[in-house]
RNA sequence: CGGGGUAUAGUGUAACGGCUAACAUACAUGAUUCGGGUUCAUGUGAUUCUGGGUUCGAAUCCCAGUACCCCGACCA
């Protein structure tokens, strides 16, 4: 992409009215853009660093066997009154219509996927079933607050698993774990994230929560360094740390913010829909239920707000909008030349590259928006870059420099070709 | 929902109750410059959040509402 024809535009200035981080850099950067407290839109940039996640998710998802739906957001008041939780849930968002017939704009979805399934699925040969979608949330925060990390609507991945027997569950809620911190990993958050032993919440009695550590995260979780064990301040004590074998003493404090966590629903939300099956000696059970959330849209904001320095966002490879910032500096013919036709190798090579190919606009000014951006590699073309720096022994070509690197080096194409996509490399 | 704060051009800020609401940035035009947000000229851009009140006169003072930020409560 060109950025010259990119709509947005970086701000030299921070908004007045965010502290927060992940919303100073996505809102300078022109990731996003703030609708309300705690609503945001996703601008070209910021979609495509959110497809990238959400992509990663999916991979993920579908790999344990996970089929992708999409679920409706209005959902009927009747299923929520079956659960209870009509009056129950304080941030439900209630709409009406003319007529005035109540619906509830979805904050998660057992009240749709249980009543979808009885449709469907009515012998224990239909079972395990992992049901997950990515979609949009709405929940009435009392304080939406820190930019992308509460929102009022905000974009999540809920799965739902589906049992007939106990062990089966476990033994997916374990695999779970290990997805989820596959997912972390691969983001480029998973040497700061830690699965936390947390409190069940409404849904059940126990649930784990992954906690990213973060100062500007609003849980307290405490970590025992060698075992990697951490648990959630709000079930600190006496029996859960004897529970999980740790010492009071050793435990280290650290503000987190949590991207995800998994739950066993046991049939919280089965019972009320009746939602069943018939065994293989014809007796009829209720069905045992798991779920395992992401919110993508606090993710994106966790991701800024701990891979960042005072210059702006450092994207991880995996998640960044393209894979290299290619910068054209000057205006001299060769120079124009050179960097179009690098620009169009890149292209032919399906390598995702944003080109900043703006006439008029300083260098200075380009490295200062590159920095912001955070795309991980920089690809410079100028005339500096064609002679080649004074102690390169490469010659001339492209000055590359990583979003973390202090100082560049002189490659060719070929080389930045075989760096970005080794197997197609001989392209040229 | 309790406490605190803020609201002026796309953005960031200024303006004693008194002149045509100023500056920077962004944007437009033309020069200039070209390796860390160049320099200059000219120009466009505002119902000063909304409604009421006080006053000869309100961006400014008062009241109410709304929005946003921060702290707290709340948060599968």
């Amino acid at each position: 992409m060109r950025q010259s024809y990119l709509f947005t535009k970086t701000k030299k200035e921070s908004p007045a009215d965010e502290v927060s981080r992940n919303a100073e850099f996505l809102i300078r950067g022109g990731f996003v853009h703030k609708e309300m407290a705690g609503v945001y839109s996703y601008l070209p940039l910021g979609f495509r660093v959110l497809k990238k996640i959400e992509n990663i998710i999916r991979e993920e998802m579908d790999k344990v066997g996970g089929q992708e739906v999409l679920m409706s957001s209005f959902q009927p008041k009747e299923n929520w009154e079956k659960t209870g939780r009509w009056e129950g849930m304080d941030d439900l968002y209630k709409v009406s219509d003319s007529s005035g017939r109540e619906v509830a704009l979805g904050p998660t979805h057992e009240e749709i996927v249980v009543p979808i399934l009885k449709n469907y699925v009515s012998s224990h040969k239909d079972f395990p079933l992992y049901i997950y979608q990515i979609q949009n949330k709405f929940r009435m925060e009392l304080r939406a607050k820190s930019g992308m990390l509460r929102g009022r609507e905000f974009i999540m991945k809920d799965m739902y698993s589906f049992h007939t027997s106990k062990e089966d569950f476990e033994v997916f809620y374990q695999k779970m774990q290990d997805v989820y911190k596959n997912i972390f990993k691969r983001m480029g958050i998973g040497h700061l994230t830690y699965m936390t032993f947390a409190s069940g919440g409404t849904f059940a009695k126990y649930s784990h929560e992954f906690q990213t550590l973060s100062s500007s995260g609003e849980d307290t979780i405490y970590i025992d360094e060698a075992s990697g064990i951490a648990l959630n301040k709000e079930v600190f004590n006496d029996e859960v740390l004897g529970q999980l074998n740790l010492v009071k003493e050793k435990l280290v404090e650290h503000k987190s913010i949590e991207v995800g966590n998994i739950f066993d629903l046991k049939t919280k939300y089965s019972k009320p829909f009746d939602l069943s099956y018939t065994g293989p000696k014809g007796e009829k059970n209720v069905v045992l239920m798991g779920c395992y959330g992401i919110g993508l849209s606090r993710l994106m904001g966790t991701i800024v707000e701990v891979l960042s320095d005072d210059k702006g966002i450092i994207w991880p490879e995996s998640i960044s909008p393209f894979t290299v910032h290619l910068l054209l500096l000057g205006e001299d013919e060769d120079v124009l030349k050179e960097a179009e036709k690098v620009y169009e190798n890149l292209q032919k090579n399906n390598i995702e590259v944003l080109f900043d190919d703006r006439q008029g606009v300083s260098p200075g000014e380009k490295f200062a928006d590159s920095d912001l951006l955070g795309i991980p590699l920089r690809a410079v073309i100028s005339s500096r870059s064609l002679k080649g720096l004074p102690d390169n022994e490469a010659g001339g070509g492209i000055e590359i420099k990583r979003r973390t690197e202090e100082k560049g080096k002189i490659v060719s194409l070929k080389d930045l070709l075989t760096l970005l996509a080794p197997s197609i490399s001989d392209r040229v």
